[in-house]
DNA sequence: TTTTCTCATCGTATATTTGCGATAAACTAT
DNA sequence: ATAGTTTATCGCAAATATACGATGAGAAAA
């Protein structure tokens, strides 16, 4: 119940990378980026096909990935094809490779 | 109940990544990991200092942060010394590099 | 209009994460 | 032995994450 109270200060770079990372948090949403990442982009009916899990499923996954930026989603009736956020893909490249520099 | 039973082969790249990446996943433990690669090595007690959580809890994400390799604890009665585990940190890196490669 | 196709969202069950205080464990020093 | 210091673990409560099937929303085609 206190931990609705702690408020803890971090630094914004920190809370950014920690949302990236908790977006990076399962395999699947890894491979999803992965898949994408090679392909440059998918509609979700692709990776049902190649992901053994519920449409419903992928869908959430996929949802985790649009809220912390990393793909975004262009509606072509009646499919949706998902890429990439190149912009924040590459914020999310530069918070990792800074964090382990030296 | 079907989750138990949904058992999707990922690689194990990816399963490391998601590991590495789930460690990663809040801003403490971001925090934590900033401070020991800024110098060089803690104490728990150092910590509790800088960071105003309950010392139960920081220890917690220490646990964590262990678990996932990243980090190791040397025992010097009757403290404990923690590190950075150098390897483990730049098998997350590249592998992180690999992930947002182009 | 009705049907079909694709994807998102809802509702639910279970598992995991996060925080705390209290307590245990391990080692020193007295 | 006893007391003090430091860290780990336990037990709890609340929040989040993960999976599924069922259902909803939107556009195209019949």
């Amino acid at each position: 119940m206190s931990r609705a109270l702690k408020k803890v200060n971090y630094s914004e770079d920190e809370k950014q990378l920690a949302l990236f990372a908790k977006a990076l948090a399962h395999p699947v949403r890894v491979h999803i980026l992965k898949l994408l990442n090679s392909q440059s982009c998918c509609y979700t009916g692709d990776l049902t096909e190649l992901i053994p899990l519920a449409q419903s499923t992928i869908s959430q996954h996929l949802k985790a990935l649009n809220e912390a930026g990393l793909i975004q989603g262009e509606i072509m009736p009646p499919k949706v094809k998902y890429c990439l956020n190149k912009k924040k893909w590459t914020v999310a490249k530069d918070l990792f490779a800074d964090l382990f520099d030296q």
